[in-house]
DNA sequence: CTATAATTTCAGTAATTACTGAAAATTCAG
DNA sequence: CTGAATTTTCAGTAATTACTGAAATTATAG
């Protein structure tokens, strides 16, 4: 199988992307072959597609569905895997915060946790432990915060988004009303 | 100079965190140390605590400096260099979050309308245009909401994040608010 | 069960990225 | 200017990470 230019772009594309983040290029490529594919793919097609061996591919998916972000199926009379992105992209993206969040912020928070409760005899590990809890506070008020708005449909998402600055305007509405109901 | 072991664990988690993204170890340990340090450091005080040669200090320093992280200044009588991190965590947050969005965002959004107003003859590139407009379509709509929400002050950012998903009533206070007020 | 298809593992190797020390360039006090 | 202090550059090397092919494992059709 050979991708069209279009799709050949993309996935060279976000095969560069992934290496700028953590994820390696294979594991990019992977994935935006998966994404802009419209059937399920099995991993001999992927590797024939890509130009990888099939053991780097098996990695690769292996990767991918740690971060949940394939899914599997089998076709019938077929004994291959086949494998997909999910199609809703706001799934895709929470999924995404999601691992994020349980593999950098949460250890990241803990680690702060705990070295603000530590004793701090001298100034420099004072003044250290005023700024870590800056650093956890923006962090958990940041996470928290993100973790209310990923719960919203799809729909208010974009009438927030839509609004934008007028978020501001919005605060003070709300004390406003606040004030005429009486509540 | 020897830090502490409140710092020296601080630093190392935060080597380790940045090598997953894709800024590598040293860096992400000399702004750690930048960052919990109440007085700026110069290059030969951070190659001396980090145990790093002082030409890869020069390196990282510079690859900060990229990311619009550090601050240069000088002290009396004294030709040599010193750094610091930006006092306001806010503001560590904005620039941070700018640069990621100049490097990463923008030229993928880019990529992406290029791609979609290519011309699609066959069946596959109209599927893929599609999903690569649903994921412009997501990420134009989280950074444009992430521009405006980067220029509200800290306050009024901090009493939206305990508002939580309370969004959604408020939402409709909106509504109803523009009712009352004939607006 | 058995045979074969499919997938995974892993040791070895390739490719990439990080780091160093020496040399070059820059800065600035005198 | 001059020369010492400081910083940067860069070629070479070390360390890390990515990738492959062969072997082992697992799954399933018959």
């Amino acid at each position: 199988m050979n991708m069209t230019p279009l799709s050949q772009d993309f996935v060279l594309h976000f095969g560069e992307m992934g290496s700028r983040w953590g994820i390696n290029r294979t594991v990019g490529q992977i994935y935006a072959l998966l994404y802009v594919s419209e059937r399920p793919l099995n991993a001999d097609e992927i590797a024939d597609a890509l130009q990888f061996s099939r053991s780097n591919v098996s990695m690769g998916l292996k990767e991918l569905e740690s971060w949940r972000l394939t899914k599997l199926q089998h076709l019938p009379n077929d004994r291959r895997e086949y494998f997909t992105a999910p199609e809703d992209i706001w799934a895709i993206f929470r999924t995404l915060a999601d691992e994020r969040r349980k593999r950098e912020i949460d250890p990241t928070l803990s680690m702060l946790r705990d070295a603000i409760l530590r004793g701090a005899a001298n100034p420099e590990d004072k003044y250290a432990q005023k700024r870590m809890k800056e650093m956890h506070d923006l962090i958990e008020m940041v996470t928290l915060w993100f973790n209310e708005v990923h719960r919203l449909e799809p729909e208010t998402l974009k009438q927030l988004m839509k609004m934008g600055s007028k978020v501001t305007k919005l605060l003070e509405m709300k004390d406003k009303l606040k004030i005429v109901s009486g509540k």
